[in-house]
Order: C-alpha cells, then sequence, then structure tokens
DNA sequence: TTGACAGGCAAGTGAATACTTGCCTATTCT
DNA sequence: AGAATAGGCAAGTATTCACTTGCCTGTCAA
C-alpha cells in the first residue's frame, strides 16, 4: 500500500501514467519522447526508466518483453483501494 | 493536485486519516494520543502538527478553531479526483 | 560479425521532507 | 493575577528521493 502512494506522489510519474491512458503499450523510448514532446519534460532515458520501475513495484503499470523491446501498459486496479480505505463522508453531497 | 498526492505520499498521514474517519473531530492533543496508544508511534507534538497542516493544505482536512481547542475532521471528497484522473481500464474485470 | 538500437546496473549529487528542540501566543480555570 | 492547557513559529538535522553520468547486457539488421 506505501509503495502505491509514493508512487503517486511525484508529478513526472503521474504524467507518464497520463501518457500511458492515452496510449497503450508503450516502450521506454516512446515514453521518453512524449514527455519531451507534450510536456516539455526533456529527461534522461535512465530518469524515466526508473520512474516505470516505481509505477512497476506500485502495480500502477505491467510490463511485457518482446525481443528488445519492453512494452508498458497502465492498469487502474489498485486505485480502487484508495476510494475504498476513506469511505465517502456522510456529510458530503 | 500535487499537494493531494503528496500529502497522501507519507504513511503517518494515512493513519492520521485513518483515525479521523473513525472518529471525527479531534484534536491535535487527542489525535497524538490515538497515534501512541492505537499505533505506538511516539512522536512529537510538533510532527502531528505539520501533518495536519499538510493534510489540511490538500484540502483532505477541515478544521474549525472553538476557544483554545482545534477540530480536524476528514474531508474525503479529494480523493475523488484520483479515480477520475485515470479512468478504469477497459480489460480490468 | 560488426555496428546500431533498446534497455539495465550502480554510484554520486543536490534538493525535498519528516522530525526534533526551544521558545512564544492565546484561552481557560482556580 | 497566575498556572495550566492547546496550539503555533522557526531553525537545525538527517534521511529520502529524483536525476545524472558512465559503463554493461541483450537483440536485431547489414
Amino acid at each position: 500500500m506505501a509503495d502505491l502512494f509514493k508512487a503517486l506522489a511525484d508529478g513526472t510519474r503521474r504524467i507518464i501514467m497520463d501518457e500511458l491512458a492515452q496510449r497503450d503499450s508503450q516502450t521506454l523510448f516512446e515514453i521518453c519522447g512524449r514527455l519531451a514532446m507534450n510536456h516539455g519534460l526533456a529527461m534522461s532515458r535512465q530518469a524515466v526508466s526508473q520512474h516505470l520501475a516505481v509505477l512497476e513495484e506500485a502495480g500502477l503499470v505491467v510490463s511485457r518483453r518482446e525481443g528488445r523491446y519492453k512494452f508498458h501498459h497502465l492498469d487502474t486496479g489498485p486505485l480502487r483501494a484508495i476510494a475504498q480505505r476513506w469511505p465517502q463522508s456522510t456529510t458530503e453531497d
């Protein structure tokens, strides 16, 4: 559970999740390109790779290997645990 | 939006939210006591106070002052934005 | 088989942050 | 008034974390 929130804490990782939500199964290089292109984030490949590792450890990203490519896809499943942990207040609309 | 995730990133703050979900409108001292009692967290009053400030800035905790007491109560509203940002995958169950 | 491409490992650096300590303000009770 | 209670401010420390740099492994094409 701690891994989940730690993964979500970083803004770059949330943008990576946005990109994967918009276009599934991207490689590391594709994600790097989109971060630079769509968000002006000029980061090293390693930085993005480390972010993906954190997301994967949290279960928010699943990857599959194909030859020299590694495709990443978003899994929003773990997010549901958040709403479940703190149920909606009765005083809220 | 960044404040929300940053607030959720810390384990102690999540426990504070748990305590407020279980029993609403607690003072700083009450929360301190419950952290020590229920979770073995012997933290300084300042530490808890700072955590509450972070939660309040994220909109997850709302406080009202009454004399020398300050009561805190949980607002789970902001949490809903999380599920909305990354819609549920079609491939998930 | 040699070179290009996709990705991984590991150490180092600088900034963010959780927590403490010490002192101060405001409210209530005797 | 004076003491006790509830909380706030600010500086210092130590750990965590994001990012870089340099080098290494594995896959594919010419």
